[in-house]
DNA sequence: AACTATTCATAATC
DNA sequence: TGATTATGAATAGTT
């Protein structure tokens, strides 16, 4: 990339260094948070700079929560401590995780039932819109389909009940005719 | 990159999403490599796939010294411990209520979606298919109202092009004439 | 911090 | 999968 190759070693120019250093790192950040999207990947980017600055990319924005994954990945059985953040901190950030993810889903809702479209782009309308065509399909279907099952449960209930009808009927008949004959 | 340039957004289909994060996952654990040996960086770098396969990547002064790095850089001096107990109650219910909050959220979505629709009754599925036309009308007439703002906005903007070339154009014809005229 | 000339990464295709 | 290729991105060197 560039102007001419460049080597796989350490920039010795201390300049350069720190300028490609820059450059680098929020490539590498931004790609990073593309996989992270586009494949629906967790991603954690943890990045100390020579001079010991730090920079991090988290897909979610949650750091936590994936080094912990990798801890469980790695050490499924062995206790988490090693890394020392308390439970409580743990909860902290659930919280706020949860808190978020409510957030998300109510903001969600109100788009799908047609409120606060004020805030989506016409593209996310369109793609809205479409989501929506296709649910009301399925559940125009599912409907049909759960109005044809009640309907022939009902005509089975019904054509039982005749039956009993019926056999009730018989049953009175013969005790009547018995009765005549007796007296 | 590539033929086309990609939308930041999920891939949705999976054989598409599933080559695209093997490529990418290969250029970014390349790129981590790269920027910490040109510009002397201590990097890690996690990925999970959607489906939890770990990959990662770390200067080789091994992960685990780069993450407790990572965690003194960041907790160092805060306090851990010492908190009231109540507010830690608290929080357990603030929490479970959370919990369930989502869940419900969760199966609404998914019903707006169209999905597991079994488990509602024909009443539920009338109304849902009743709020979710609702819905699409609105965003129907959200989404006109956008696409008209979008076009007078572009006109508006072609119109001031359109004057800006004109000015230009009487500009060089003058500019033109005076030429004409000294020499 | 901009600007290019290059090299690189990768989406589409096979 | 793996290779190829056309194209868009990243970026090294320069200003």
């Amino acid at each position: 990339m560039g102007r001419g190759r460049v080597q796989l070693k350490r920039i010795e120019n201390k300049i350069n260094r720190q300028v490609t250093f820059s450059k680098r790192r929020s490539g590498l950040l931004k790609k990073a948070h593309e996989i992270s999207v586009l494949c629906d990947a967790e991603v954690a980017l943890i990045v100390f700079s020579s001079k010991g600055k730090l920079f991090e990319y988290s897909t979610d924005s949650c750091m936590e929560s994936i080094l912990e994954r990798y801890d469980r990945y790695l050490y499924s059985d062995k206790q988490l401590v090693g890394r020392d953040i308390s439970q409580i901190e743990n909860w902290v950030l659930e919280h706020a995780k949860l808190k978020a993810r409510v957030e998300v889903l109510e903001k969600n809702k109100r788009n799908f039932m047609g409120e606060e479209l004020e805030s989506l782009s016409l593209k996310d309308l369109q793609s809205l819109e479409h989501q929506l065509d296709a649910a009301i399909k399925s559940i125009r279907s599912r409907k049909n389909q759960a109005m044809f099952e009640s309907i022939s449960a009902l005509q089975k209930k019904d054509k039982a009940l005749q039956d009993h009808n019926n056999t009730l009927l018989k049953k009175v008949s013969t005790t009547f005719l018995n009765y005549l004959v007796l007296f």
